[in-house]
DNA sequence: TTGAAAGCGGTACCAT
DNA sequence: ATGGTACCGCTTTCAA
């Protein structure tokens, strides 16, 4: 029994007393019933303009804030969404994330966010959790299998961000096109022999990038290393590079821009200059002229897919029949900065120290 | 009234349609009151040993979950956690959200977020709709007068990040100290006139930095301009750049990091080469290490910040008397790297082109 | 146009 | 150790 502070020894509410307001004190106060001042707010159309003059008078003067949960409780709808993504401190999500809570605050509704921390396990706790007060989840990038993904769409709503399944609300950035550029550039300019420094095993874009660049290498007669990275992160791509030097690469094509900027930092503490020695590309432009020199990258598009995600979301929830095969493809672009460029002088040929 | 999916047409519940799961069914299949199966799962001390097992085993066959609303109606904890933050897109704010993050989680406590984009009016309502759905709401460097919040405050627990209200929990990152630091080695290496991009007027942290340079520049001897940015961010800083060499200063100390990386970005269009022509410092250390070169700077500790918050917010939560006091203060340090150093060559006195 | 009342899914007091 | 029941605050059908 919930013990409410704010009443009288008897038990009764004493008016002097601040407490939150519900429609039982508004409905008092105006001298009608509770049905009538829920109305007043819901569907005032079918009230006496005056009754909803005076229970929104009286709203007002009193403080009522309606109670967002207890009204979620009788409707079945929370008006929150939630937004799970792996690692809010990976500069890809934040403008993400932005997007979809300014445009979720614009049509009023509240955003839950987690934040995974690249585990699977952390991010179906994260998920039952939310599922429970939202009417609908947002997964970018997510790194659950699919069979889980389905398990949880099964139960609730959600839409996909970089994650190709049939059947679910999906936006996709299709960054294949761009690899594909960016290697065409490189091959252009000399190159001979260039590192892929891979992410997450279970990211679809970085299954998507390694694809594209390994056939755009086949095309382009290049030799392609692949680098796994031990975490997707600054640090992931220090160590990364390191290896690249070691396979004599004269290009390095990132998985992201944070692992192009942890790779250009190690690079240059081993005296290697960028685009001199070796150029680098990243991806996402997720720091868009954030870094110096530039850094040369795909474009990101991180907020055009969480407007088109949240607008999916809206629709799975309203039609809850899930009829539509729904799927939005953004295309990425290579960005030409100044971290890449022709390779070095005499090196037409592979540099590698085998 | 709720329509549920799963109701055949008599109105009972099928048993083949899948619904979420409610007390009432365990307790149907388990022959015993609602009452203890909600026991089941908060008190099983009071239970029969084999009465919780069987509950249990059911919950678990029929999959389960509580739902957070209700409880929440009835017990008044919802919890849930708010954060309030001017721009996720600021670099300073994700490392503090992914604190927060992740501590609020081995809580047990889910993480609303709300990016009020810098502006007052947001925030203002972001918190009254976050207020409803949480136990407590952390505000960071908020754009909140104290009067706002001191009414927020009364309604709703609240812990603030770098905003310093007696009498209401806080965490401060001091940089004073550091700015003098930073103030102090400018001096020693020549430099003789500098400027101070200033931020938001909202921002206790702009002014604290603010007040620290303008003291120290005094106790130096040194000529300090401060020049306000249009808004904090990497845009604002390229501006504010500008007026920085016009006013002829030898060194720039940015409001926070991301500015810093604006006026880089700016003066190396100007073709003015950092550290040679101008020192650059920026504030937060947002972008460790992200940066090339290197940009010297004073420590974040958003992480220790996020973390406190939290704490003090729980602390606030439990004993709602807010008879104590609580404040608890990081110190940043000065942190040179690379875009910092002696002043030109020859410069001594002032190049003002005045 | 309005009111009464039956829920929504839990919790916790009071009995048994 | 358990069951009955009165809430929590709001929505919505049904009747008046």
């Amino acid at each position: 029994m919930p013990k409410r502070e704010g009443t009288t020894i008897a038990g009764k509410r004493d008016p002097k007393t601040r407490v939150k307001p519900t429609l039982d004190e508004i409905a008092e106060r105006a001298n009608t019933s509770r049905s009538t001042v829920s109305r007043a707010f819901s569907r005032p159309d079918l009230l006496n303009p005056k009754t909803v003059a005076q229970i929104l008078a009286i709203a007002e003067e009193i403080g009522y804030r309606p109670n967002n949960m207890a009204r979620a409780l009788s409707t079945g709808r929370t008006g929150n969404i939630g937004l799970l993504v792996p690692d809010i401190a990976n500069p890809f999500f934040p403008p993400l994330i932005k997007a979809i809570q300014s445009q979720a605050d614009a049509l009023g509704l509240c955003l839950f966010l987690g934040s995974s921390g690249e585990s699977g396990a952390r991010e179906n706790t994260l998920f039952e959790r939310l599922a429970g007060q939202t009417d609908g989840i947002i997964l970018a990038s997510t790194r659950l299998s699919e069979a889980q993904v389905k398990i949880h769409a099964a139960r609730h709503p959600i839409t996909l961000i970089n994650r190709d399944m049939a059947g679910l609300p999906r936006v996709l950035i299709d960054t294949q096109a761009a690899v594909m550029e960016a290697v065409g550039f490189l091959a252009e300019n000399g190159h001979r022999h260039i590192a892929y420094l891979s992410g997450p095993k279970e990211s679809w874009s970085n299954q998507q990038r390694m694809e594209a660049a390994t056939e755009a290498c086949r095309r382009t007669d290049m030799r392609l290393s692949i680098i796994p990275l031990s975490e997707p992160s600054f640090e992931g791509g220090e160590a990364a590079a390191e290896e690249a030097v070691a396979a004599g690469v004269t290009a390095i094509l990132a998985f992201d821009d944070l692992t192009a900027q942890g790779a250009h930092a190690r690079l240059s503490a081993l005296g290697i200059d960028v685009p001199r020695d070796i150029s680098l590309i990243g991806c996402d432009d997720a720091l868009p002229a954030m870094t110096y020199p530039a850094l040369s990258t795909l474009s990101g598009l991180s907020q055009e897919a969480g407007r088109h995600a949240l607008k999916l979301l809206c629709d799975a929830i309203e039609h809850r029949d899930g009829s539509q095969d729904m799927k939005v493809v953004l295309g990425a672009r290579f960005i030409l900065r100044d971290t890449a460029g022709p390779a070095p002088a005499g090196d037409a040929k592979d540099r590698d120290r085998s």
